[in-house]
DNA sequence: TCTGGGGTCCTAGGACCC
DNA sequence: TCTGGGGTCCTAGGACCC
């Protein structure tokens, strides 16, 4: 809990949240500036969707999350790039830095986002609005990308702020603006009211954040639930409790991954099992991070899709046993036939690795499997991720030339 | 339009215990 | 024998976010 108020008091605008502009595609353009003014698309795979696209792509309609297909015919002058994560995630890191050189109070919300709770920092760096200034020049200065800047009493209405002023934009909330600022929007601008609940809104009547401000909160709760009406209720009114967190904790690590062309047979999919298994558990020991709960996703060819889950008695980090237990869950799913397009394996319910006694079952050799773990990871390291994969992952071999036959007369 | 991959959180129902 | 109520843990599914 930090609720200690700056020099303005509580009810200041303490809160910054700091979102770059199309970042992917804006990062990908600093290798490509012949490009710079051009409709471009960050994207790609025979299924893919929009990751990221200029504005220039943008004013076509193209969007994120869109399918790459349909893109493509709002705007066939874009074109379309292939991510570089490594390269977001490297910017990504510095970026943070230039936050945390602020604060430590910086919540990261994805590799393009984070929040800010400046309270502390006024006398290092001046008024929010000022420091908001100095970090949208920063970042310009250093890594010749802009990014948006909402400041405002509280996260929620920071974050709508940030969003407002896209792109290359600051815009300031003080706390007596901020129900005005709020009313007139649409309910979606609400963080949390995606299309569903938006439709559940619409039926009530209720299109503006005023109008849900307006509306006993029983009618939500009908509508809505418990936790999602309390919630949407208070930020209607702009209050907004959650304080910045700097602890970045994973709750679940996964891994998933849609097939190029439909699958149904059994042993191509479970190898796709093994191979997603593989990066969760290589994830988790590169965290310090073992998982009690294995999951599975299926996703079928009509889009429907099932979750299993199991719960172990004792958490692991150990690639074959995390395996063992996806296969098993596929094995029981009953699904046997049917056209798969994504599976997926999740890690759930994460312990700190070696928190807990391990106490494993004689007959496995577990041991082994770990120490093979390791080593695993030490070549990874040396040689590139996937430098050494299970056998049953290597590109299929030829099969051998037959020897003749040898003659027995 | 034909829908990625990484996550978080909530709900509802069942098992189990007291 | 018909029958409580609360708490915790687990699973499946879904909404939502970037």
């Amino acid at each position: 809990m930090t609720s200690e108020a700056g020099p303005m008091g509580p009810m200041g605008s303490d809160i910054l949240h700091v979102d770059m502009d199309a970042f992917f595609a804006a990062v990908t353009l600093l290798g490509r500036p012949e490009l710079r003014g051009q409709p471009v698309i960050i994207g790609g795979g025979p299924r893919g969707v929009v990751l990221s696209a200029t504005y220039e792509a943008r004013a076509y309609g193209v969007h994120s999350a869109m399918p790459l297909a349909r893109a493509r015919r709002l705007c066939p002058s874009a074109l379309v790039l292939p991510p570089e994560r490594d390269r977001y995630q490297e910017v990504s890191r510095r970026v943070m830095a230039v936050l945390r050189d602020v604060t430590p109070l910086v919540a990261p919300l994805s590799v393009d986002e984070a929040f800010l709770d400046v309270s502390g920092a006024r006398r290092l760096f001046g008024t929010p609005v000022e420091i908001a200034r100095m970090i949208r020049a920063r970042v310009l200065a250093d890594e010749g990308l802009t990014c948006s800047v909402g400041v405002a009493p509280t996260m929620f209405v920071a974050k709508i702020a940030s969003t407002r002023c896209k792109p290359d934009g600051l815009l300031v909330v003080p706390p007596g603006d901020v129900l005005a600022f709020l009313h007139p929007l649409p309910t979606s601008a609400l963080w949390g009211v995606g299309r569903a609940t938006e439709a559940a809104l619409d039926r009530l009547g209720l299109r503006t954040i005023g109008d849900i401000a307006d509306c006993p909160l029983l009618t939500l709760r009908h509508a809505l639930g418990d936790a999602a009406a309390q919630h949407l209720h208070a930020l209607a009114h702009g209050r907004d409790e959650r304080a910045v967190d700097p602890d970045t904790t994973e709750v679940s690590v996964s891994a998933e991954h849609t097939l190029s062309v439909d699958v149904a047979e059994a042993d191509q999919l479970a190898r796709e099992l093994l191979r997603l298994s593989g990066q969760v558990a290589r994830r988790l020991r590169a965290r310090g991070r073992a998982t009690r709960t294995v999951g599975i996703k299926i996703r079928f060819a009509d889009f429907t899709t099932v979750t299993r889950a199991r719960t172990l008695r004792e958490p692991t980090d150990v690639s074959q046993e995390i395996y063992r237990t996806a296969l098993a869950l596929f094995r029981e799913a009953g699904i046997a036939g049917r056209a798969v397009r994504l599976v997926g394996v999740r890690a759930a319910n994460l312990t700190e690795a070696g928190a807990t006694g391990h106490q494993l079952a004689i007959d496995e050799r577990p041991a082994a499997w770990s120490q093979l773990d390791r080593a695993t990871d030490a070549a990874g390291h040396r040689f590139g991720a996937g430098a050494v994969a299970p056998a049953s992952l290597l590109p299929r071999q030829p099969p051998p030339p037959r020897a003749p036959k040898p003659h027995n007369p």
